[in-house]
DNA sequence: AATGAATGAGAGTTCATTCAT
DNA sequence: AATGAATGAACTCTCATTCAT
């Protein structure tokens, strides 16, 4: 008996990530996405519960490289609060350059129940984000009424940009862009 | 013969928004929409070319009167650049409250391709920012870099808030938060 | 109230018969027959019980014509055998040049019933064409152990070369050649 | 995984022919047809690409089994031109009544498109027929001025005696009628 | 573990027929 | 008599999922 090969798994996954971010969740058949992992229909559910699954397992995935890039990132004692809003925007405009599909995809995702896996994720990340702010706040570096609204702006932001922005856009520029908009917007004199 | 109810056609659309809000696209059936609506499956298909055609219809309606709304609004021409800002950010929160399920639906909206008629409308919202922007930067009231990003910020924040942010926001609260922070971020002093 | 208008009666069936003989049944919408025929849906209904009854009647009303042409021709008392084969022949032919899609449409006919109205003035015909042959037989004139075989040979024969046979057959020609090939086949030699 | 089964295929052709001709084209449903060969409706469409490829996949497999038939018997290099023509005619009379029901689905067959498959092998039947006939001109055999006429002859008469015939005919009489017809219609001395 | 043939619930869509006007 | 908007039964076909191999 083999054991169950991961590396399989994350074929599997990168070939949904392609196929969703071109079709809509309805679209995408699994055969497709068997086909086209090349392997059988029936090994993607040796490693993916069903179609769903693979889908949110795909945005959890993604999220979780995401979070776990970030914190490292941040954990860093000695930054600046301007330094880690760079740090935050940066991070998020790279990975959506990196993985625009995956950026793409969850576009389409839906909040199916907070108890859901990739939603924690999400949370995370939003949680990462607020505890700057909050901390730039405590230490009078800015001010925010509201870094629960501002913790989620971010994604947000690019989101739209890398959706209905121009065609061609620098990541440094879009990075910089949102990253003055926040800092001036929630600085010290706001 | 019974005359063309343009009335049925709306009411139809309206079904739509209230159960494509609640199940993604693939999970809605066409059954439902008619029986919810009360008239018959094939009735459905007088009115729209198909499932896909009832659902961006629906975008699109949605959006034209977003548009057309927010376009009376900008016609005044003794309204200050601030004040516009606020226009805009309040309509775009205030048509996120007052149709909850259509701003629901409109983040699973993909991009179909730039044709589509409801991706004109989303372009007209977009140019509308976007030119009372420029105008800003004309007369010296802001300093923008990228009006083209800036133009499409706005949606990506509310919408970013509805989908994740607290439970229950006030929109007077959430409008003014965005504006502020959008209004010092390009503010003169950027 | 205005009389039911026979003439546009007429109008539906013409129109049937040119779309029935292009798509097979089950391809041919009413609703085409209708715009086609340049009356409202409903009116067809008026017309004919419904779609299979639009569809035999077209048939029956071809058949009539045939019979009623044909006995008319027949009728006269002077007429050798030999002619009377070759009139039957060349009426048939001829019909199914000048009804090429009536012809078409009866490929699809089905044996519905015995008692279906078209059956009916099918049988006609055959008992036209067996009389002829019993009459010869009679008098000497022909030799046939099956009349009964004889007088549906003649329809087949036409339809077949009609359907599979060389593309433009000069109606004189087949008329001719299986005038020749039935009354020297059933000949007094036979 | 489970071997495709090319018996599966059998068993569906086989229930297709006894539905389809039972009733006509567009009355036969495809649940019923995978419902009575004991396959899943899904089934039906491994082996066929829809209902008309099933339908028309039939028919071939009909003429083709018929044509292979016959190709064997005429083979033979004594048989007389006299012979040949019983044959043939022999062959698809006792078609005819081996396989009613095939017979019985072959009438409503229309003439879709000339590069269709199943007119293909409609084809060589009647090339088969005619290289008969034209080789008993060559050898003096017998006279016929349209030997492609002739060739559609026989399954245009057999067909309609089959179908509009007496009720019950003996199969040995009706070849026997159909044969002498033709050796005498088309004989030396025509 | 891996496969892909088999399945059948369920989907979208069509279209003959009805009926209010 | 005439119409065509409305209907919904019934259709074909798809595709997520299962399971024998």
């Amino acid at each position: 008996m083999r054991l169950r090969d991961e590396n399989k798994r994350k074929v599997i996954v990168q070939t949904a990530i392609r196929l969703f971010s071109e079709q809509p969740f309805h679209k995408v058949r699994l055969d497709d996405v068997a086909a086209a992992a090349g392997v059988g229909k029936g090994t993607v559910y040796i490693y993916f519960k069903n179609k769903e699954d693979l889908y949110y397992s795909m945005i959890y995935d993604g999220l979780a490289e995401l979070v776990k890039r970030l914190a490292v990132q941040l954990k860093e004692p000695q930054t600046s609060f301007e330094d880690r809003i760079r740090i935050i925007v940066w991070a998020i405009v790279e990975f959506s350059v990196d993985h625009p599909q995956l950026f793409e995809v969850m576009r389409t995702v839906g909040v199916p129940d907070a108890t859901s896996a990739w939603d924690q994720k999400r949370q995370e990340l939003a949680h990462l984000v607020e505890d700057v702010v909050r901390q730039g706040i405590a230490t009078g570096q800015c001010a925010d009424a509201h870094p629960d609204f501002t913790s989620v702006y971010i994604t947000g932001m690019v989101r739209a940009v890398m959706l209905y922005g121009p065609k061609a856009v620098e990541p440094k520029v879009l990075s910089d862009h949102i990253s003055s908009l926040l800092l001036r917007g929630i600085g010290r004199s706001g």
